[in-house]
RNA sequence: GGCGGGAUGUCCGAGUGGUUAAAGGAGACGGGCUGUAAACCCGUUGGCUCUGCCUACGCAGGUUCGAAUCCUGCUCCCGCCA
């Protein structure tokens, strides 16, 4: 068996900080010394209803505890979910129902799945509900751990605070809450974001409150999102979801920032092209890893080929979603034709049409036509700007 | 509890009775250039049965020929004092 101090310094490789120093490490001999797993933890906010790039991040990082022995312990937070965020419209977050919650658990667990094991040895997935809806007299207890200067101290609340912005009291427990996951688990190690630092940190004080040992700190860089600058999050729709098409996988990923393939690689551990690739096929390169870890070696030169035959050679997609249109006194009005088939509002088909980025069978309209004759679209390829297409089939 | 300030389109943010679907910016989208990068240029950016109509400036009423702009009540947010 490999020392504790190796273990430990593969373990931090690609982290942003791992506190505090030397942490891991001494927990790492304790695991090894009383021949146990380690329980490692991450909470998730059932909120979001996909994973993306972003969350394998940590996800790869959890697994890696996984593959050298240890639990991993994930918490859906359920409860707080549940209870919503009181405060005015500036930081809503809409209240999930039970169901709501189940189904998003159920979702994170099969998509989590395709990175964590899911070996009960080494996985355990609990609700903080289990222990969170506890009483006034035991939440006083939670309270007393910690002081508001303390909470302030984090950098989105003091700059709040300081700014005149909002900040519920909830908000305020969060970290708290978050801390007592730690305690109720009995976690050794917790992983988050950079983001999560100041909670993560936060639980391994309420720990000692609660007398139970402290945690070491692991956190992860924060992946940008496919805009390059922003965190990776499907409210900002820069993200990458595990569960995307190849296509799709490949596509955005060639849209990311040439600045931002150097974090990429990096925190997707995903090793560069040798030699002195240019931008452009270091980001194919990328791309076909990405795609090549979810869907197979096989997809990731599909979605290749794909790729370039439709960006570089601007061919036609081969397969394309029909879309059944019903005509009118044999035309198709194209605004209700292309709202409908599109998702987008009938002004908005217009404009595009207006603005010569609708094309049928690769011809741009002309945006003064508005009615086409249905036996003229009928089997046409209809595309909106470069990547939006479908079939329109005519219903009779 | 008292006093004062505020709530505008996806976001930020102008606008204090009429040419305001609402300046400007960001973002997004379409076009050009290109490597579906960056930078840059042009255009668009509430909806619809689209030379017009409807809806919109926290909510509900009111004044007025006419209101995002004035008045009243309500909700929420912020600050100071207690």
């Amino acid at each position: 068996m490999e020392s504790a101090g190796s273990t430990s310094a593969q373990l931090t490789r690609n982290v942003a900080e791992d506190l505090p120093a030397g942490a891991l490490q001494s927990k790492l001999e304790l695991a090894a010394a009383k021949k146990r797993p380690l329980r490692v933890k991450l909470g998730l906010d059932p909120t979001a209803p996909d994973i993306h790039l972003g969350h394998t991040v940590v996800l790869m990082k959890l697994r890696e505890f996984q593959d050298l022995g240890h639990r991993v312990v994930l918490i859906v937070g359920d409860f707080t979910a549940r209870v919503g965020d009181p405060s005015g419209r500036s930081e809503t977050r809409p209240v999930l129902s039970a169901e709501e919650i189940v189904a998003n658990a159920q979702t994170y667990e099969r998509q989590a799945s395709r990175i964590l094991d899911q070996d009960p040895g080494r996985y355990e997935l609990r609700y903080n509900s289990e222990w969170l809806d506890m009483s006034m007299a035991e939440l006083l207890a939670l309270v007393r751990t910690t002081t508001v200067a303390q909470l302030l101290e984090r950098e989105d609340f003091a700059n709040r605070f300081k700014g005149g912005s909002p900040i519920s009291v909830l908000e305020l427990l969060y970290p708290l809450m978050q801390g007592f996951d730690s305690v109720a688990v009995e976690a050794d190690v917790e992983l988050g974001g950079t983001d999560q630092t100041f909670n993560i940190l936060l639980g391994r004080d309420i720990q000692r409150h609660y007398g139970v040992a402290e945690q070491a700190v692991i956190t992860m860089p924060i992946l940008p999102g496919i805009d390059g600058v922003e965190k990776m999050s499907k409210t900002k729709g820069n993200e990458i979801a595990i569960e995307a098409s190849a296509d799709e996988m490949f596509g955005r990923t060639m849209r990311l920032p040439d600045d931002a393939m150097p974090s990429w690689f990096e925190l997707l551990a995903i090793d560069p092209p040798a030699g002195d690739a240019g931008p452009r096929d270091s980001k194919v390169h990328l791309a076909k890893a990405i795609v090549e870890r979810f869907h197979g070696l096989d997809a990731a030169d599909a979605a290749e080929a794909q790729f370039v035959s439709q960006f570089v050679e601007h061919e036609i997609p081969a397969d394309i979603e029909d879309f059944a249109v019903a005509p009118v006194d044999g035309n198709v009005h194209l605004p209700l034709a292309l709202a409908d088939g599109f998702g987008i509002s009938r002004s908005e088909a217009r404009r595009l049409l207006e603005q010569g980025g609708v094309k049928l069978n690769g011809e741009v309209l002309d945006g003064a036509t508005l009615d086409v004759e249905a036996d003229l679209v009928s089997g046409a390829v209809v595309q909106i700007g470069r990547r939006r297409f479908k079939r329109f089939v005519i219903d009779r």
